[in-house]
DNA sequence: ATCGTGCCCGCAAACGTTTGCGGGTAAAAT
DNA sequence: ATTTTACCCGCAAACGTTTGCGGGCACGAT
């Protein structure tokens, strides 16, 4: 009932523990008898060897962890997903924790990584994050991170991320010349680089494009109940032939969601796009025109990043800044 | 640069090393002053336990391992978000692994967690797993292990899911108390325990209610694009006020998008249910009927019932089979 | 007969902890 | 002055591996 370790065989057969370690790694210095010896016995007991253990005299291990707000959101999940494939295809196992857009959770998570001696760690920041000291702190410390989507700009760590301000400029740019009167953003909060970045892209649309009126950005949260409510603070305004370009998916669901509730038309008296492309997208009527963001490709080349820069010891890692295309989906509703 | 460790803590204060881990375990063999001294130099240096040493010596760790079948499908991502909240809430951590639906993977994975020494396994089955020798296996060798949703009924384990056969009972009545001519059941792989279950309550339900036409299945995979091919075998058999009773909510989904671009009207001329609620069954049109699982629940569920097997070394544990409760959630398609 | 040369293998230390046991020192009891 | 007692601490082994070093043996070369 005891678990096969290298000790058991070694006795067993009468030999060092050594040379047993030795034979099941193929080692040179040991006899081809010997080695179909231990392999032959070690099979029949189904010995496994202890990571752990291999770990602890290596003082490496194959584990990265994974820091994301939420995992239930879609774009996460998409991330997360390329993200195991990849390491399960170079043989890394993953660990995993949500910060649940809480600032000491997510701090308290990548401590616990730390402890658990990952060899890297890929993270989303939370929305409430807003200084970098405990990132750095384990930077320095020696520990390879890599951020995507949710960056972090003011470490020097390597980055996948889309580039925000260009796609949002893109899309602010095809509304305006959808011929829309006036187009409002829905913004998130300002604390967080992806939402600072699209509204600078709102803003930069706008000018470039000569508008006559000043930028209407309505902040708040990034879920559902923040498009839903936004939109009452927006008819105050006069909603006539406006359109709104959401920070992401789910405040654009909202938005939908209560303009359909007021009987507005979509697009004929609003139009709206979101960001994110998630899959509801594409079922709700009206069909939501948006930005196809590469979740799953984004989390794969976060992982491979991070495993290069773990695999790479000897070279001075210079970390990189990959920006991956996004894509204007058009729709119906805008 | 060197790792604060318990030796260097030791030889910089002159003492034993037993006597500092003692002295930061709180052991009250520990003289007061030598505690504080140790303690305070220990954060000066930014100490941190190093859990691999730990389990190795303990040959416990406190990592539970997940293997599912695909992290973005919105069920799961759910429930590892549920498993996650218990594990952190407990202290433990999540080590997450998909099976991409593939038997060999999930074996591979499996193992892999194994080695790792995990306190314990959660999984839900792949779609291609007919046998469940890999399971036994590690439950021989003494690993914990829990399964949920797609459980494995023939291995001595823990299992939490919904009674999938009651539920499904509960729509085709609803759907036949409705009035419907015919109801047709979009089945998924039957050697997933779920879809058999849903199958037999389909039937049964038409058995107890006195039909007169014997059931009419269409087995297929579990993926929208199954839904969507199923009408049109429907299709054949005369469609006119029949009822389509969905294995899930993406095959429902699947099937009401072929509906909608026929131009049959929902529900006038086919009505349609789906289960799991998925978010996207309420978003499109029309809204979706379908069987509310509570998912996160589930894993919350899981995840509970498996660290309470862990630390209850000493009774003999006798797996629990926890059954949650549906809720068929009516809207728009029947 | 001696030396050198491969070929196999074992010794022992190490990774960072924990822990049973035993030992030392001081103050308190005899 | 001696024994007890309580209080503090260190020794060494252990968890399962890996690895540098050294050593024994048989063989062919000298």
């Amino acid at each position: 009932m005891k678990q096969a370790t290298i000790k058991n065989i070694a006795s067993e057969l009468k030999l060092s523990a050594s040379t047993v370690s030795r034979a099941l790694n193929n080692h040179p210095d040991i006899h081809k008898e010997t080695k179909r010896l231990v392999n032959s016995l070690a099979t029949e007991l189904g010995y496994r060897p202890n990571i752990i253990a291999r770990n602890l005299k290596s003082s490496k291990s194959k584990q990265i962890g994974v820091v994301v707000p939420e995992i239930r959101h879609d774009f996460f999940a998409n991330a997360l997903s390329g993200i195991e494939e990849v390491a399960y295809q170079k043989g890394y196992t993953v660990i995993l924790a949500q910060s649940n857009e809480d600032k000491d959770r997510e701090e308290v998570n990548l401590n616990s990584m730390y402890l658990h001696r990952v060899a890297g760690i890929i993270v989303s920041i939370s929305q409430t994050t807003s200084d970098s000291s405990h990132f750095k702190r384990l930077i320095d410390k020696g520990v390879k991170m890599v951020f995507f989507d949710r960056v972090c700009d003011d470490v020097n760590a390597s980055t996948v991320h889309i580039d925000d301000m260009q796609s949002s400029y893109d899309v602010v740019k095809y509304l305006v010349n959808k011929g829309y009167k006036k187009i409002i953003h829905f913004a998130g909060p300002q604390n967080l680089a992806i939402c600072k970045n699209r509204k600078l892209g709102y803003e930069k649309a706008l000018i470039d494009s000569g508008v006559l009126y000043s930028p209407v950005v309505i902040e708040g949260g990034m879920h559902e109940s923040n498009g839903y409510a936004h939109v009452d603070k927006m008819i105050e305004m006069g909603i006539d032939n406006c359109a709104i370009f959401a920070v992401n998916d789910p405040v654009a669901v909202g938005a939908v969601k209560r303009l359909k509730e007021l009987g507005i038309k979509i697009p004929q008296q609003v139009g709206i796009v979101g960001f994110s492309n998630n899959p509801i997208t594409e079922m709700i009527s009206p069909q939501l025109t948006t930005v196809e963001q590469p979740a799953f490709e984004m989390g794969k080349r976060a992982a491979e990043i991070l495993i290069h820069e773990i695999e790479d010891e000897n070279t001075v890692i210079i970390p990189s800044d990959i920006k991956l295309e996004t894509n204007l989906i058009v729709r119906e509703s805008a």
